[in-house]
DNA sequence: ATCTTTTTGTTACATCATGAATATAAATAC
DNA sequence: GTATTTATATTCATGATGTAACAAAAAGAT
């Protein structure tokens, strides 16, 4: 089917971080000649990936010469299926090539078991597909993601905290049977990350690394634009960093305090506006923030990333109240060199769009090629 | 000059790391045909930077068919001059393309002014290369690495902790005058994960991280066969991790406990087998271990490497203690994933080698082309 | 001993993405 | 209007690649 090259696949990204764009710009940001451009904007218009966009560019600041004409990614070129589930929801989406979510719908979990909850995620994908009345030719696949480690054995997946009735999971070859088209998996927190490389971050960063925050804590490093998975596939798994018998920031944590308080809250949804200024909720955030700050420390001496960004299921109130924190103090002891920036991400739908994302990324992405050579470089 | 492709990198790097190797395996693990191999082979032999190797292999095992001729690196392919100092000596070397050292000096450092030790340096270098009887032609460049930290506007060397007197350093620029030749340069602990790369982990791992214990705490990070410097180039600068004001798991902070505690010890190198059992230094061990365990553990669940290397110009039995006591206890609590291996390299030669890697690394890794793009994929 | 099979490596040729040179189009400057 | 500038398209030569056919060397079968 879809068989891009190095360099189109590079443009591709290019045009998605900062399309519209002229033809000449992007040759310049590939280092590829003027007539490569032409032919390969004539292909990826042929494939239907690209086209050309409104002239929507100010009159002002043109110069002499011939305008350029622009061009950006063809929202109806490819789409995907993304499905995200957690303990308490499950979330399903399509989205376009462009990121946009063309359709979605949230299911409250009656059900853990793996069977069920892959019919379900099945069922409403091919509903969804339905509604938004999409081309099957045009659909890259199925992205899941959900809470969850990895085990060595690459594709065993093991110890899912809340799926403990789970059997051991052989991905992708368990997922496909359920689904008519071909599925990618990745944990929450990776998922979430590609959705950050795609429509967050990645817009003005190629190093980042995300912090999630849920019941648990995880999250996902993007290394030179492309999800850096670890030796074992456990990067950025910061979940471990903070023992389980201790105070830690997640939110399993804060809801246990809050309802040991006496507060009437098990979901971390049921957190509303009304309970931020709650005392057990800022004597939690004070803590959560100096524990972060270890992480945020050692992110920085470690990995070097130019911005750190939390996301995840806590009220974004919380989570901007935890990075003033950060902010407010020193991030270390003699920290004499640049601090990576940090920022909040707000997206409600980036576990959803960030499971969509999986399939788009391994179609699109240029970071690597497993068994294939690079031929003719120079 | 040497203009290499892209598959031509991947071979040699290939051949670098499990030569010698015969044309067809070759072409195997690169992904490519038989024909681009014999062309392949041929142009890189007439470049003189392989040759075909002794016919070792043992006559056991050999299957039908054609024997195999194997390949191999050829030494006098290439070579590189290395400049390691660090506030108590130089060492300067010349290696060949296969890391063999031609010749290296060592020098008492009796100024630290900037001047003195690149008149030092490029005099040593050119003395070398004479006792080597080396082609010129043949010479990729010096490698200069030395403790230190970047600052932001890249190329800007800041705050190098014993050459305080120097003024800002902007490299490349500061250091070509003195060369005849092209100069790169990398702080210590990256240029010996470079050193590691080329001639020790990197044989058996693609993901590692060195931690380098030296008068301070450095290392190097090596992601996908690539050194990672991270967005602001501070990548694994570990001393950070370790406030200044306390007890620190760093050489200088040993000195200092040994000397108030009545040790004739000013420099690392007067550490010797005797002093091991002296309880000071079993009470640093055990303490500078627990600290280490932390930064491993962080290491372990943000990066996940396959492989921790210990390094440094601590002793090496005290490296051993070290790395024995961290595999004694847990990693950390509920550590239920894999760890990273943790090993020790003893190199005596690991820095000024690693500062000679520096050019060949620039010269010859796949890893990415600044400013070049990638044609011909498909 | 010789013939077959297997594996390695080479040669001839077609393919395909590329850049240089050139041409064309559309805007501003004079 | 004409020159200049900038963007894009077209033509053609180049260079790295893969396919197919072939040559060479060794083990095993007869």
């Amino acid at each position: 089917m879809l068989d891009l090259g190095y360099n189109e696949r590079r443009a591709l990204e290019i045009i998605r971080a900062d399309g519209p764009i002229s033809r000449v710009e992007l040759g310049r940001r590939l280092g590829v000649s003027a007539p490569t451009m032409t032919r390969m904007t004539a292909t990826l218009t042929d494939q239907g990936l690209i086209r050309e966009a409104q002239p929507i560019e100010p009159p002002e600041g043109r110069g002499r010469g011939k305008p350029s004409s622009m061009i950006d990614l063809d929202g109806d070129g490819l789409h995907s299926v993304g499905v995200f589930f957690d303990p308490d929801e499950m979330a399903v989406c399509v989205t376009d090539l462009r990121g946009n979510i063309r359709a979605e719908r949230r299911h409250r979990l009656q059900s853990r078991q793996f069977d069920d909850l892959m019919r379900l995620a099945s069922g409403t994908a091919e509903e969804l597909l339905a509604e938004a009345g999409l081309d099957r030719e045009r659909l890259v696949g199925c992205g899941i993601s959900f809470p969850g480690h990895f085990s060595v054995d690459s594709g065993r997946l093991t110890r899912i905290p809340q799926f403990a009735d789970w059997r051991a999971i052989n991905a992708p070859g368990d997922f496909e049977p359920y689904f008519d088209m071909p599925v990618h998996h990745e944990n929450d927190g990776k998922a979430a990350a590609l959705n950050e490389l795609y429509y967050g971050v990645g817009k003005r960063r190629d190093n980042f690394v995300l912090i999630l925050l849920t019941y648990g804590i995880g999250g996902g490093i993007v290394l030179r634009r492309s999800l850096y998975r670890g030796a074992h596939r456990n990067a950025a798994e910061f979940g471990g960093i903070f023992p389980k018998s201790q105070p830690r920031p997640s939110g399993q944590d804060l809801c246990d305090l809050l309802s040991a308080g006496g507060v009437e809250v098990t979901r971390l949804v049921d957190i509303g506006a009304h309970h931020l200024d709650h005392p057990i909720v800022e004597q939690w955030t004070e803590r959560a923030a100096e524990q972060l700050r270890l992480l945020v420390l050692m992110l920085a001496r470690t990995v070097d990333p130019g911005e750190i960004v939390f996301g995840g299921s806590l009220p974004l109130a919380l989570q901007e109240r935890i990075r003033e924190r950060l902010l407010a103090g020193e991030l270390g002891e003699d920290f004499l060199v640049e601090a990576p920036e940090i920022s909040v991400t707000g997206m409600s739908s980036m576990m959803h769009r960030g499971a969509a994302t999986i399939p788009l990324y391994r179609t699109m992405t240029p970071g690597h090629y497993p068994g294939r050579a690079l031929k003719g470089w120079r």
